[in-house]
DNA sequence: CTGGATCCTCAACGATACTG
DNA sequence: CAGTATCGTTGAGGATCCAG
């Protein structure tokens, strides 16, 4: 299984000798947001076939990226994690989101929302962000049928996959969930057009939208 | 040429579909450097089949990322270059150079540092950083038979491709230069072993280790 | 001479089936 | 569940050729 090999001595090259496979920027993405296994992996990433991901999983664990996690007591599979190296990517790969979102508009044909995709975006959009100490406010969002959690709380924010016990807010929406977090759309519109249905304070999901915000262009508003 | 597309509405998966083909990062980082040739970039990139060029440059024109600039007067040539929407990519781009020379120790068998791969990395590793106003020093970095140069003037740093004029400092190195730029490798060391030949002032070369650093890895000491 | 287009070969990818 | 095996298809590698 040889990778394609630039043949030069070049930051930019090596990486892209590992990202410039297919289907391994997805793979890394999903793996961003927690260990996941075989089957997860599978799941999340509609079309891969699963010869090509077998193979980029073995490539990446050979680079240090990735390890395999044999299953421990209660767990019964392996599970797939990405390595402290792995974790070195977070910041090209965050690069690599905001640009790509500034280039969306509406859905392609086809094209859905996957739990990761929707996590990793949020995650993106938080940014590492610090929140008022007196922020303490957990948001469930709904995408189609996948749901992200967001915490507001002890002055950092958290985002994860899935729903989240007693949330104060309930964010369902489709797809255009993007212009608000890329500050095209404001909450207000948001919520009179129904591009977002709400349930909970509309004030938190004001602070929602202000606070969590992709892509960092010059073109797009800053925030309030 | 249908790219590749992963039926997923996700900003990272869109960047994928775009930078995960191949030599495309390769060769946005050529043009990152400045407007190129068709000739130059095949010079640059050895290697690349010249119909894979074709294509990428028609991609990436066709994504609003390259624009062909017509030959003006005084010119003969057809130029390729970034559009601004392909120069919001010098982020991701930066973060997957540090991150790949992260993972680089000695240069593998066969690899070879070219003017777009050592001026990219010393533009990464200026980072657009500010330095003191008063310095305002030159330095010419040659690395093999490729030449780059770095000024510092204005509180800014520039790099580029090629010779300058009057150098203060002539930096001649090989491959180890990655060292000096890692932080791995303190100037005075790399003088005393040879691994750098200076022409000028070793306090100027101190000066020029101590300000350009890549990568930005935890596991590197911080410029002093 | 520059800026490609064309041709052929082969490795990689995509889809599906199958197994420990 | 976690992959391997098989096989058809596509795109990259490499050389050559052609038009302005």
């Amino acid at each position: 299984m040889t990778n394609q090999h630039y043949g030069q001595f070049c930051g930019l090259a090596r990486a892209a000798e590992i990202v410039g496979q297919r289907w391994t920027l997805l793979v890394l993405r999903d793996l961003s947001v927690g260990p996941r296994r075989y089957s997860e992996l599978v799941a999340g990433l509609p079309g891969i076939p699963t010869g090509t991901l077998a193979s980029r999983l073995k490539e990446l664990e050979d680079e240090g990226i990735v390890e395999r996690l044999a299953p421990r007591g209660g767990e019964r599979s392996i599970v797939y994690a990405l390595t402290p190296r792995g974790e070195e990517l977070r910041p090209a790969l965050d690069a690599l989101s905001r640009w790509g979102a500034g280039g969306m508009r509406a859905p392609r044909e086809g094209e859905i929302v996957t739990t990761a995709s929707i996590t990793a975006a949020l995650q993106v959009a938080a940014g590492g962000g610090v929140v008022p100490e007196e922020w303490n406010t957990t948001y469930e969002v709904h995408v189609g049928d996948v749901v992200a959690h967001v915490i507001m709380r002890d002055a950092a924010i958290a985002v994860g996959s899935g729903p989240i016990e007693n949330p104060a807010v309930v964010i369902t929406a489709g797809p255009q969930i993007r212009g608000v977090l890329a500050g095209e759309l404001d909450a207000q519109t948001a919520i009179a057009t129904g591009a977002v249905q709400l349930k909970g304070d509309p004030a938190l999901f004001q602070r929602f939208a202000d606070t969590l915000r992709v892509p960092f262009s010059v073109n797009v508003p800053p925030i309030v």
